[in-house]
DNA sequence: TGCTATGATTATAA
DNA sequence: TTATAATCATAGCA
């Protein structure tokens, strides 16, 4: 709202007020003095040169009086002035001065009294705390980060949202600029037409009964005028800062899918520990981090710790609500799982083998990048050989790289129920081999192939406990803590 | 363009 | 505080 609004606002009641002070003028001229009783107990004093008996002659003058006062405007400025200065001279004049100002008093302010202590406004209350917490009044603590941060907080903000939020915080900064500039405008704006006011009635207080006491509640009336355009600008503000969130939330909305790496990580580990898939909050930064390693090759993106709650929070739903549409997944990642812990197990055995003295490690040459085949059959058949020594001589990934040349194996032509049945026999034939290996006869334990045991009769997970590692069976040894050692 | 998958958000309960 | 359940909104695919 433009100043010039305001002041034509501000006019309006004056103008009402000062019709008001008319009318009441009007009275008393009319009705209350004409009787010499005025109201409130209040008796003129005796003019000069007068006994006080001579009543007639007291509302003649009196009557003389206001009747100049009230036809002073229909006069000329000239004439005006004349009056003006005639009347300031008038010996009765600062009787009925005094007398008028305190039946003013008692009139009108025993109408406006109550009206003057307002509660305060609830709606003007809520803006203020608004823009308080949005940090856009009040003291300047970086520009409602506190809000931003609160939002930025529960997407895990990091990455891309850091440059929201700082792009968030610019915003609300500059929101905070043109409110506190409007601000001092209005408050300017405000002062400026109180001090006018108030010298316009002091002026005309010389010539019609103007109380100190009008004068302040005139002050008041600017002053509510003033906090009510106020109030329109807290309330733009208010807007302004809410569709900023909104779209800043909006932002923060859009998603982009995870990587096939981050999926695939994230997926083991869920059926890895499919009786209690609720990570550590170790397990959720290691995950994280691992996840990030990956996609940050790939994508330039990274995945947060938050990311990877949402992420197990919505597979954990899902999966209860759905276990038949997962089970074809869940079948891929217990063979996986199975194939990676059969891996380590294989090296652990390479190792013993390389470290007796009495057998001789020789013709282990095979790199991880030619580990590559093509269709199930083959990986299987391959995988058994591996274990049970027929496929020839080629060395083992260590444990490291063994996951990512595993997820190879996770092709498209690699379907899940037969892998269901395939890998099965390969387990048998590595409990074999491993029940050979000290330290890991109990690797795969019975539940490599996926099942819905994870889920109890009431729909909740069997295992309660924590795991305290995110260490996954392909990393060797730590995969006793995964779903497949149960 | 419609459908499904999926990451994110919100309300609620424990 | 964390998990769940419902929901939203968008990406990706046929």
């Amino acid at each position: 709202m433009s100043f010039s609004i305001c002041v034509a606002q501000c006019t309006d009641s004056l103008a009402a007020t000062m019709d008001d002070q008319a009318r009441i003028m009007q009275s008393i001229g009319g009705v209350s003095l004409a009787g010499h009783s005025v109201q409130g107990g209040m008796a003129l004093p005796p003019p000069h040169g007068h006994d006080g008996t001579d009543g007639d002659g007291r509302k003649q003058d009196i009557g003389d009086i206001l009747h100049q006062i009230m036809t002073i405007t229909d006069q000329s400025l000239d004439e005006a002035q004349a009056k003006k200065h005639g009347l300031n001279c008038h010996r009765m004049k600062p009787a009925l001065f005094s007398v008028l100002c305190e039946i003013k008093e008692k009139t009108g302010l025993s109408i406006r009294g109550a009206q003057e202590e307002d509660p305060p406004d609830p709606q003007l209350m809520r803006l203020d705390n608004m823009l308080l917490a949005e940090g856009v009044a009040g003291p300047e603590k970086g520009g409602g980060s506190a809000a931003a941060a609160a939002a930025a907080a529960a997407s895990g903000a990091a990455g891309d949202n850091s440059i929201e939020h700082s792009d968030y915080r610019a915003k609300l900064t500059q929101i905070r600029q043109i409110y506190h500039t409007e601000l001092e405008k209005y408050e300017q704006a405000c002062n400026e037409f109180t001090t006018h006011v108030m010298n316009l009635l002091r002026e005309q207080s010389r010539t019609r009964p103007i109380s100190p006491k009008e004068i302040e509640r005139m002050v008041g009336i600017i002053h509510r005028k003033f906090s009510s355009i106020q109030m329109q600008l807290k309330q733009s503000t208010c807007e302004a800062v809410m569709i900023l969130r909104s779209r800043f939330l909006d932002a923060r909305r859009k998603r982009r899918n995870f990587s096939k790496q981050a999926t695939e990580i994230l997926n083991e580990y869920f059926y890895s520990h499919l009786s209690n898939p609720y990570p550590s909050e170790e397990a959720k930064e290691e995950l994280a981090k691992k996840c990030s390693i990956t996609v940050s090759q790939g994508v330039g993106s990274t995945i947060t710790v938050s990311q990877v709650s949402n992420w197990f929070g919505n597979k954990r739903i899902r999966y209860k609500k759905n276990i038949g549409k997962f089970q074809e997944e869940a079948n891929l990642y217990a063979a996986k799982t199975a194939v990676n812990a059969a891996h380590a197990a294989a090296a652990a055995v390479q190792n013993s083998q390389a470290n007796s003295p009495t057998t001789p490690n020789s013709g282990f040459q095979m790199k991880d990048e030619e580990f590559q085949l093509d269709s199930a059959e083959s990986k299987n058949t391959l995988l058994t050989n591996m274990f049970t020594g027929s496929s020839g001589s080629f060395n083992l990934p260590n444990s490291g790289d063994m996951f990512l040349s595993m997820q190879s194996l996770n092709g498209d032509s690699y379907q899940g129920a037969q892998v269901g049945a395939n890998v099965q026999s390969q387990v048998d034939t590595l409990r074999h081999v491993i029940s050979q290996t000290a330290g890991y006869n109990d690797a795969l334990g019975g539940n490599t192939m996926y099942s819905p045991h994870g889920l109890n009769a009431n729909g909740g997970w069997q295992d309660a406990t924590t795991p305290s590692s995110v260490i996954s069976p392909t990393e060797g040894p730590g995969s006793v803590h995964s779903d497949t050692s149960n």
